[in-house]
RNA sequence: GCGGAAGUAGCUCAGUUGGUAGAGCAUCAGCCUUCCAAGCUGAGGGUCGCGAGUUCGAACCUCGUCUUCCGCUCCA
């Protein structure tokens, strides 16, 4: 079975099994849309509260909070969305790729200038060591033409760009003769603008309303929160402030199920530490978000860092951690180092002083900031994708198992009679009603004990415990496991703290 | 957004040259009991993605539209 084909299943298990629903189905579905079924809820809370606990229930210095979607709209300004999420873009008629009509003009006037260095080596050569760059370059023609073109072609660029005069930028873009690189040829549409934040209106008359944004994401209710919780907190630096939440952005290609979405949920974490620290931390949340991933047991090999070259707007070092999706490996978190982009830019924007005075070095400063942040969306599907094996048995018969670690599964047991009769559905029913406050339990009578055991392994339920006659009489059950379908034979009463060793999250986050 | 493929029951699919909508599995009820899915009896479930058009008549032909999948940029 290829990756591909594997994928597809996964998908339409999750559907079937109540996992994952498109959204507004009923209604032909809204494209890129996705709801949470029974299980999926399950899942994701389950993963939220892992991430969260091992966040902000055993870090001393990491606290939580939950900011409001709807933000000021000078916020996106000084973050850098309303610029970086404003891209121009326009598509080549021939080879149907789409580019950012201003990167095609800076890389044209890269090359300008690369063509003028040429020909100052090619002066170098030739003069040798009698050779004055300085006059050369005020001299040579060709320099100078090409000097002064790339020149012209920048300025009428930053000038189209912020009068947002998009049909200015196309003209530009026909006046340089630009053509694209795979079709080789000069068949442009026109440029379109491509804002990918959602906005929508504040206030109830329309001439009175402002236009405000959804959150492209949570980061920012972190840093506009910094003092109120570094004063009310009494936190000391370094210290962090993390948050789950939802973000949208009006995403041009949103697909591959519930990888990209329009609507994503983040689980970020923003810690502040003083400036120059900052690669020390760096280094430490890159190790310590790896060991949280890795002590899902999905094996380390699925896991790779990477780092990157190119830099967003706000960083100073990148790193993503990167899992092998059935699409290939794929980034489920990122780690940036965002010096004092954030919170500068908003003291600047704000006017308002957001400084932190340090009590070891008696100096006041703007705290750097070191991010980790995750997509819980791409965390479910990562442990879905993990999870789903088809599997052949000894008997030739197959079946679905999702091997969800059973600290994040959404049904931790099913407490299932061996028969409808002699008592035995009565006994189950009094053990489902001991064990359901602690553990997400099912019960189930109906049809066969095996089919019912592959019912379980097709939600991804790591125990099951039976109910047999010999219950009635010693009062101990069989705990069935999912994974290696062995079965145990354990005392009623002895139950609850079994199931509490092995569902119980202490051990992993110990670990991290 | 553009190009290619697809859409019939919860799932997998039949459905003849255009002539009353089908199967298996699943679900539900009852009977039966056997620790790794398919025992018996019965029941429910579909305006054939949606909307127009052609036709006496459309799941089938035409157009539009929506959604999904595969390619092309960015990102959590």
């Amino acid at each position: 079975m290829t990756q591909e084909e594997l994928f597809k299943k996964l998908i339409a298990h999750s559907k079937e099994y109540g996992y994952i629903f498109p959204s507004s189905e009923i209604y032909d579905g809204l494209s890129a849309v996705y709801d949470y079924g029974q299980y999926g809820t399950e899942l994701k809370n389950n993963i939220k509260r892992y991430w969260w606990d091992a966040m902000v229930k055993l870090h001393e210095n990491i606290v939580g909070i939950d900011s409001a979607i709807f933000m000021h709209p000078r916020i996106w300004e000084a973050s850098g969305h309303v610029g970086a999420f404003n891209d121009p873009l326009i598509d080549n008629k021939d080879s149907k790729k789409r580019y950012r009509a201003d990167v095609l003009l800076e890389d044209y006037i890269a090359k300008l200038e690369e063509k003028v260095e040429k020909e100052v080596e090619k002066g170098k050569k030739k003069f040798g060591d009698a050779f004055d760059e300085e006059q050369f370059r005020a001299t040579n023609p060709n320099v100078l033409r090409n000097q002064k073109k790339a020149e012209e072609v920048r300025n009428r660029m930053v000038e189209a760009l912020s009068a947002n005069d998009l049909p200015g930028i196309k003209q530009l873009i026909i006046d340089c003769e630009i053509a694209c690189p795979i079709s080789g040829t000069k068949n442009w549409t026109d440029v379109r603008q491509f804002n990918l934040m959602f906005s929508t209106q504040m206030g109830s008359v329309s001439e009175d309303a402002n236009t405000i944004y959804l959150r492209p994401e949570t980061a920012q209710g972190i840093f506009v929160n910094f003092l109120n919780v570094q004063k009310t907190g009494r936190m000391k630096i370094p210290f962090g402030i993390a948050q789950i939440g939802k973000a949208f952005r009006n995403e041009i290609v949103a697909r591959q199920f519930i990888f990209r979405m329009r609507e994503f949920e983040q689980m970020e974490t923003q810690f502040f530490v003083r400036p120059g620290e900052e690669m020390k931390w760096y280094e430490q949340w890159k190790e310590e978000r790896m060991r949280w991933h890795r002590m899902l047991g999905f094996g380390d090999n699925m896991y790779r860092f990477h780092n990157h070259d190119k830099l967003a707007h706000y960083a100073n070092a990148a790193a993503d951690i990167e899992f092998n999706f059935p699409f290939g490996f794929k980034e489920v978190e990122g780690i940036h180092s965002r010096a004092d982009f954030d919170l500068g830019n908003h003291q600047k924007f704000s006017g308002k002083k957001i400084q932190y005075f340090d009590p070891e070095t008696h100096e006041s400063y703007v705290p750097y900031v070191v991010e980790t942040s995750i997509g819980v969306d791409r965390m479910v599907l990562l442990v879905l994708s993990a999870a789903y094996t088809e599997e052949k048995l000894e008997n030739g018969e197959e079946r679905v198992v999702m091997r969800i670690p059973p600290i994040l599964a959404p049904v931790k047991l099913a407490v299932l009679p061996l028969v409808k009769k002699d008592g035995l559905p009565e006994k189950a029913r009094e053990i489902m009603n001991e064990l359901k406050f602690e553990f997400n339990c099912q019960y189930d009578e109906k049809d066969s004990i095996g089919k019912r055991y592959r019912r379980q392994d097709a939600i991804g339920t790591p125990f099951c415990i039976t109910i047999d006659h010999q219950s009635l009489e010693d009062n101990t059950v069989t705990i069935r496991h999912r994974d290696n379908m062995r079965q145990e034979r354990v005392a009623i009463k002895d139950l609850r703290g079994i199931m509490d060793d092995k569902v119980s999250m202490k051990k992993a986050l110990q670990a991290i």
